[in-house]
DNA sequence: AACATGGTTGGAATTCGTTCTCAAATACGA
DNA sequence: TCGTATTTGAGAACGAATTCCAACCATGTT
């Protein structure tokens, strides 16, 4: 449960908006939350909050920090806490269903292939979408 | 250059649209081609084609195994002449212009950890976005 | 070569995700 | 408690992409 404080440091007002946000992103299930799905959280648990808001919130947010945004096929960008470590994404075509994945040697060969070639990779993005084959899908979408 | 024929074969009627398209992929240097690209292009040649015939034209070419999409962090989707192998793209967030890459060892390492999990991969994006600290940059956007 | 017909087209309207605008509301230091 | 700069909600606006629809045209059949 964050607190009004954890906002004041990072140089943001301790607004309603905000803080429920920011608690939403860590007491909720699904790691992974559109600006559509958190919108849709707030609406749900009465807040009246606006879709801008939401969409102003999370960029600075992710500015801060405090979220790391990600582009799947989908179309629209998905906020997830930012884990402090690095990690990839594997995305169920089906179920909607992402998991998180992390590997060194791939990761090494990446910074190669850019040096290489005289570029320094400011940011990357690994994205494996797959087939569900397993019959619980708990993340329908 | 490209024949009437290449499009029935796939099972398209052969219309200007189609057959100037598919020809502005083959002839053009620059490989990444987004829908506004390919619009502004058909113009400037006189060809009086709507936006809506070039996304309709695109897609199908894509779903025909002609053309590849491909989504980058720029917001829209851009189209590549389909190369039979499979690469990933490093793309250069100052100029725009966009290599090519490929390694084995990478795409074992996804298919393995894919597998791992239970899950079949039906697609996978790999993309470096790098900073170009090349004093030259053909592909200025 | 003319015909019939079903696929294709251009343009406008529409959708979708996201950002902007702006007046009203609010946080917070003085 | 007050003043002010920030933040908010609602709706307008945005860019990319899709859909709708009446006119058009490529192709197989006569």
């Amino acid at each position: 449960m964050s607190k009004p404080q954890d906002l004041k440091t990072i140089g943001l007002k301790a607004t309603a908006p905000r803080l429920k946000i920011l608690n939403l992103f860590e007491k909720s299930k699904v790691r992974h939350l559109s600006a559509e799905d958190v919108y849709k959280l707030l609406v749900a648990d009465g807040l009246d909050t606006g879709l801008a808001t939401v969409y102003r919130v999370l960029t600075q947010f992710e500015h801060a920090g405090l979220l790391q945004r990600h582009h799947f096929e989908s179309g629209r960008a998905v906020f997830e806490l930012n884990a402090g470590t690095h990690h990839d994404h594997l995305v169920c075509m089906q179920c909607g269903r992402v998991e998180e994945f992390y590997d060194a040697e791939i990761e090494k060969r990446q910074n190669k292939i850019a040096k290489e070639r005289g570029f320094v990779i400011t940011e990357h993005s690994l994205h494996l979408y797959v087939d569900c084959t397993k019959t619980d899908c708990p993340h329908k979408t």
